[in-house]
DNA sequence: ACTCTTATCACAATCGATTGCAAAAGCATC
DNA sequence: GATGCTTTTGCAATCGATTGTGATAAGAGT
């Protein structure tokens, strides 16, 4: 192509071969060549031209542009996926189940690290749209969130994992999160605490609060009192840490149900901090069964939700939404699966003397 | 010309709003459209002109298809970066690292989950280089690795990220994998260890054969016997757990170094499994300082790489490549960053005493 | 007044594939 | 050998942007 070269040593294809170059070594129409490479047309091509042009495809090397493909089609067979936090170890197994699902049909996820910032999140989103991607798959979710405003506004195929809104305005796949709440409570209270607190998640997000309210609900249900309430200003082990330290310095808890793990182990930093042992002292209940919460000390009894599965049916969800003929897409699914609860070190029965509600300096 | 719509509120574009549709609404050509559009060639457009123009964009709702630009351009501002296990915490910030910089300049990581066979990892790269990515970044390299001849061969920018090769056909960042063993055996040995092992990692990796090889320098350089080394399967903690049973099982070693932390926690099941406890009868050392490494029981200590800057760098030298004139790019550059030893609880001195539970205070 | 710039913009080709339509070829039947 | 049918293939439009080239007009200099 270019004279930079020094010397007539030419390796390797240096123009690209394209579907035309493929077409005219097998003699063939472009058209032809097309039909012939793409196994859903490939019937409408005699068999021994097909065999002749995979042949020429192989022989120079030819890879299908689909970028070309898509502008042509409309479909680009990439989905964006928008996770709020990609440290946050929850997110790397819901990716997992996204990325399997979406692999079997040939798409492929398009990630962004989207923040915690709406305005962020609504600019990542604008980029992801202006990829063409053919879908999106949140897991960034608020109670009122402005991308699914967005999404449906304009009409742009988008389901909610993990968190969900408030309004279904979007297909959803959630854990049960209210249950979540209920089985971590009937467990502190089948090995005998009476005073239960809570680390609550961020109230503007669907996991926030809706464990909150299966906590409260649960409480009411065994004749407890619910007051023991501290919010968390964020899914982070410091938010954890702080919320947990000033519900046990104000409540006399002999148990904490934590809206996720990460705050149960800001929760087991707190404790620490005010000289407690865990599950001696106060027993601790987390949420997700993150990856690595079975080695902590001790370690952390949690509601186990299965991200996997979470990721692989928000993915099903979309890609069946892609594959629905107009008017019948699945708008209004709100997929719910069942938590279940991992019993490990961090709870155990309560000690005769309640935990004292405050040390001496 | 297309008549205009006079109702200023007509919801829903019925109509896909492209260039064509901004220009005729700005009363000019389609290019003058796009070049008043593009921050790169706007000066060439009347000022007068350009605010018309945004200002037909805006009404319009109008939203740039950077496919069929990528198709025009031959730049897709996408990086495919290739990641064996999304699973593995240690891949979370690295991904972290390499997206934030590659946001700075406007590109976007489609990142892949390839797992660990490799005919399953070219397939996926092939798909990523079907996707026409500008440019590849591999945290999946064996120590001789297919996807390298390929980029190699087919002249695709391409950048190692925490594992290399032997061979350095491709730029690559990786931490001084040779002195991290330095000095978790120079650690132990300070301690007063003398009898150390080492859980290896798979000899197809360079990790793990650098790391065994600066564990094997260190300690000949101590004048300790080399001697009590295990290789696991992979990075995993079953596969640890095995390796650590061996080496606790032939060796009569009072401190183990891991090629990693998987490894190491692993072992730390092992040693569960033998009744022996860490550090009291054992003493552990991981690598790279995993995310809740920190919370573990005990503590671990390890050697902490700073993945995110590893992926910052690595992305870096990606978009310096990309940003090359040709002949000028950094095929050769290979980045070392230093790794330094974190201490926690999991190293101590040898045949301590069963110390008395005093908790920080 | 004339030429020479310079600024601005329109024209049309181009990227590489897909696909509706129609032509051509093969084949059997009458 | 004309007709009708099916199978196979070629033609050309199309997706939505970018960009090299040249036309036009305005302004500057002599």
């Amino acid at each position: 192509m270019t004279s930079t070269e020094p010397m007539g040593m030419e390796l390797g294809p240096r123009v690209r071969v394209d579907l035309q170059a493929v077409a005219d070594a097998a003699s063939v129409h472009r058209s032809t060549a097309s039909r012939a490479l793409n196994p859903a047309t490939r019937h409408l091509v005699a068999a021994e031209a097909v065999a002749r042009i995979e042949e020429a495809a192989r022989a120079l090397g030819y890879r299908r542009d689909d970028l070309a493909a898509s502008l042509r089609t409309g479909r680009t067979n990439l989905i964006g996926v928008m996770v709020p936090d990609i440290i946050n170890p929850i997110f790397a197994p819901i990716l997992q189940g996204v990325e399997t699902a979406l692999a079997r049909q040939g798409y492929s996820a398009l990630v962004a690290n989207a923040g915690n910032d709406p305005a962020r999140q609504l600019g990542v989103a604008e980029q992801l749209i202006g990829r063409r991607v053919d879908g999106l798959i949140l897991a960034t979710s608020a109670e009122d969130d402005p991308i699914v405003a967005m999404c449906v506004q304009q009409d742009i195929p988008a389901v909610l994992v993990n968190r969900a809104e408030r309004a279904a305005r979007l297909p959803s796949v959630v854990s049960d999160d209210f249950e979540g709440m209920r089985l971590a409570v009937e467990h502190l209270f089948s090995l005998g605490h009476r005073r239960i607190g809570h680390v609550a998640g961020p109230a503007h997000l669907s996991t926030g609060v809706r464990r909150r309210a299966g906590f409260e609900a649960a409480m009411r249900t065994l004749g407890l009192e619910v007051d023991a309430i501290v919010t968390a200003g964020a899914y982070q082990r410091g938010a954890g840490a702080m919320a947990a330290a000033e519900l046990l310095d104000s409540f006399a808890v002999t148990a904490i149900a934590a809206s996720n793990d990460l705050l149960a182990l800001g929760a087991y930093r707190a404790m620490a901090g005010l000289g407690l042992s865990c599950p001696q002292d106060v027993s601790i209940v987390g949420h997700n069964d993150m990856p690595l919460v079975d080695m902590v000390a001790p370690p952390l009894t949690t509601i186990r939700i299965d991200p996997l599965a979470l990721g692989e049916k928000a993915a099903a969800l979309l890609l069946d939404w892609l594959g629905s003929p107009p008017g019948m897409e699945p708008r209004a699914v709100q997929l719910v699966t069942k938590p279940t609860l991992v019993v490990r070190g961090s709870t155990a029965p309560p000690f005769s003397p309640p935990a004292p509600r405050s040390w001496p300096g």
